[in-house]
DNA sequence: TTAACTTGTTATTAACATAGTAACAGTAAA
DNA sequence: TTTACTGTTACTATGTTAATAACAAGTTAA
């Protein structure tokens, strides 16, 4: 798929747990918020718990974040969710024996990290609490 | 395909027409370079011409670069190239009557712009000069 | 003019990542 | 024991990109 949506999903359960603490945290009732299926959801959710993001407890409904919301930003969310973490990449099938082919990856390469350091550093500055916070500003102002 | 190498082999070309400037930049050249196939450099090559980054002549070997390398960005060839220029993507098919699902669009689409604004920031800090520069550096030093 | 080459474009196929779905073992609780 | 949930795996469907082929149109040289 072009429009990947494993970060946008996995952000949304978190939310779904915290804002919805006191609700019933399931897979079904998250996976009908997402709109997705509760299988979809579970596997998410299993790289959460192994993030420590999430905790949970097999055959319990009792999913509950791991720490507080404000102690967890987009880029933890990211950093469990894709397992590759580049947003850019470089083509590794040049040829090396032409000027550019041969050195044109280390080259790249160097650049792509500091776009991703760019990106990941706004990331970072955004925690859970503040995604919250905004969800729930804006279902005050409907 | 989960690793796009579109930019990559768009800087590529670019990379190489500067470099080889009086050699042969064809797209059979330049195709072997990026050890790609000729029609799928001359289609990138057709959306670097539509941004005006290079200049072609049909039927002649004549491709150059349409500005000098220093006026060139790394952010000028990636929206040269990516039709859909967003870095991260939200999850469009959320359920709106659910106090998250109804929400988190707005609240990520806001939160990704400024990801992507970080890391456009920083595409456009790197000039095609300065990754020309940085290639004959790494091949003298072989 | 012809022949060989190129660019620019379109169409088709292949490869592959992600979403969606189903199934099932293991755990918990009534 | 029955029910429901989690955690995991396997499989299918869908959609994007890479790779390839083909061809009209332009250029150059013989």
């Amino acid at each position: 798929m072009k429009y990947s949506h494993k970060l946008s999903d996995a952000v949304h359960i978190l939310t779904f747990v915290e804002i919805c603490k006191d609700g019933d945290p399931s897979s079904n009732t998250i996976a009908s918020s997402v709109e997705s299926n509760p299988s979809l959801v579970r596997r998410l959710m299993s790289l959460l718990v192994k993030a420590n993001l999430l905790t949970s407890q097999p055959g319990k409904v009792a999913t509950k974040l791991a720490r507080p919301a404000e102690t967890i930003t987009l880029l933890d969310v990211y950093q469990a969710i894709e397992d590759n973490q580049q947003l850019l990449h470089v083509d590794e099938k040049t040829n090396p024996r032409c000027i550019v082919g041969g050195n044109i990856q280390d080259t790249l390469n160097v650049v792509y990290d500091h776009v991703q350091q760019a990106a990941e550093n706004s990331m970072n500055q955004v925690t859970l609490q503040a995604i919250i916070d905004d969800i729930l500003v804006r279902n005050a102002s409907k």
